[in-house]
Formats: C-alpha cells, structure tokens, sequence
DNA sequence: CTGAAACTCTATATAATCAATAGGCTTTGA
DNA sequence: TCAAAGCCTATTGATTATATAGAGTTTCAG
C-alpha cells in the first residue's frame, strides 16, 4: 500500500494539474483534497525540490505547476514518496538491492515472477499523468452532473 | 514492498513445492532458505492454520504441503501475511475501505487508475502457482548446470 | 516408560517507520 | 511596517516489522 503521504502528494498534483495555470494556497489545496494542512506542507516542500512544483513566498504568493502536467506520472510520484515500486528489492530498477536469503538470483523464480509484476505496474503507472486523471475527472464529474 | 515474512513464506512453500511430498523440519527450511529458524517457526505455523501446511509433532515429525501445490498462489500468500494487494485500500476487494480524504470514489480518476493497476498484478500473482515456481526453478537450475 | 526430537504457543524487545503537529523563521507586497 | 504566506527543524505518539526467548506439548524409539 502507498502512505498517506504519498497518496496527498497525487491528490494535490491531479487536484492543481485541473486548473494547471492557477497559484494554490496550502490552506485551499489542504481543504479542497482534505489533507491536513501541516502534512501537506511538508509534502508541498518535497515537490518543489524535487522541481515538480514552483512557489512564491509572502503575500500574494502559493504554489504553482513547475513541470509540465502532461510529463508528470505515477511512477515518478510513487518512487519520490514510497521509493521502489516493485514488491521485492531484488526486482527494482531504481532501487535495487539484492534479497540477503537469494543465493542466486538468475535462478530464482520468484524474483522472476516478481519481474514481472513489476513490469506491468510501472507500465500503467507511468502511463497515469496527473494532466489525463485530472481531464479524466473533469469529465466523469461533469457526465455525473449531467445525469443528475 | 512485500514484508520479510510474507517474502520468506514464499520461499518456504516453493522450496517445499519442489519435493510436494516430503516432510521438512523447521531447521531444514530454515537453513536451506536462509530464514531465521525462529521467524520461520511462526511463519510456518501460521501456513499450518490457513490449512496450506499440515504437520506431524515429535519425534520424526515435520512439515508438509496439505494444499495442492498447484492451486496455492502468490496472490492468496500475499493476501495472508501482507494484506490488501492494491496499493489504495479503496481499489482493493478483499480489504476494501474507503479513501478518507475521498469525496467521491465513482469520479476518482485516482481510484480508477490504481483499480487497474491492482487487477493487472492480482492476475499475475494469481498465475504464479508455487508449483509452477518450483518447477521453473527446478528447470534453470539444471540449465544452469549443464552450461558450467 | 523415559528421554530426546520436534512442533506449539505466548510473551517480549527493539528498531524502524508513519502520520501528524508545534513553533519559530524568512520573504514579500500593499 | 505588518500581515500574509511559504520555509524549516524538531518532536511526539502510535503502529508495525523483525526477531528472539523460553517454556509447553506431542511423538517415537528403545
């Protein structure tokens, strides 16, 4: 399971990434997606060192979209917060670690298997840009509206 | 990241896996995986009451496989010591609860995107039988034998 | 019938991590 | 110059992960 931390992290970016021209205040930001306010300052922190995020200090100022939406994905968001995507340490790419009880890795199935499964979660989560989850949430809330 | 026990379960069962019907001591296990005996103790018990194991006390008892090893899967292995396979309690099945923070989980671009992501992994561990592994494993080790 | 082998069970220790908050500091603009 | 707003460090409390200790129980061999 991601943390909190990082499941506010992508809440707030796909919540910003909706109107990806605006300046947020922590305060709105922290009410609209419901994360209290402290934590998703320091989450806000991270995101701008990381240069996902720009911001401006003092009155008048917030935060604001330094990347671009469009190349802002998941697997970035997820690696940044939780680290390693893949369920072993011996199947990661960015954060690899050999298991200790492995005594030789080519000849394990489980990390094969775990490959794998890696393979096809970075797949789809690099496919999620917070610029599609959020058009693609303007759009079913808009439809739900339309029904109602 | 899978927890060390749910990853040392793994191995345990497809180490058993390769020889379905022999009976194993704790310290064979134990050495053979490089699991710390006592951990394994625990973890092997708890495998015993999900009904995967059975056992034999005393003198020239042991552990055995009681489940077909060909319909124990990662998937159901994960579930039991780690939980919720989805990375977002609200894409689960098993261990649903909703987000907190989540207004409306039906327009959550989010909760769809990591619905995906959770059926595409469930399917892959649900494929990998520690039958298969066994066997897989079985087969690149001679391979790799034959080569040297 | 006894003793060693082997699993069973409860408890505990330690460390790490997570989630959240406190409280001051700095920058900026009207 | 002062209030708004982000910046930064530290700390707390709860929970969980990993591992171990140690006593209890069952079984078989001789």
């Amino acid at each position: 399971m991601l943390s909190k931390k990082c499941k506010y992290a992508i809440h707030a970016l796909v919540h910003m990434a909706k109107e990806p021209e605006k300046k947020f205040l922590i305060k709105d930001i922290s009410e609209a997606c419901n994360i209290p306010k402290k934590f998703l300052e320091a989450i806000l922190l991270e995101l701008k060192r990381a240069g996902v995020l720009g911001s401006k200090q003092g009155k008048g100022g917030g935060y604001f979209l330094r990347s671009n939406p469009a190349e802002v994905n998941l697997a970035d968001v997820v690696r940044m917060f939780d680290g390693a995507i893949a369920l072993v340490s011996c199947a990661t790419h960015k954060f690899y670690e050999p298991c200790a009880e492995c005594e030789d890795e080519a000849t394990c199935a489980i990390h094969h298997a775990f490959v794998e499964i890696r393979n096809s979660t970075v797949d789809l989560l690099s496919g999620d840009t917070i610029e599609g989850l959020a058009k693609r949430e303007l759009k079913m809330k808009a439809k739900k509206k339309a029904k109602a």
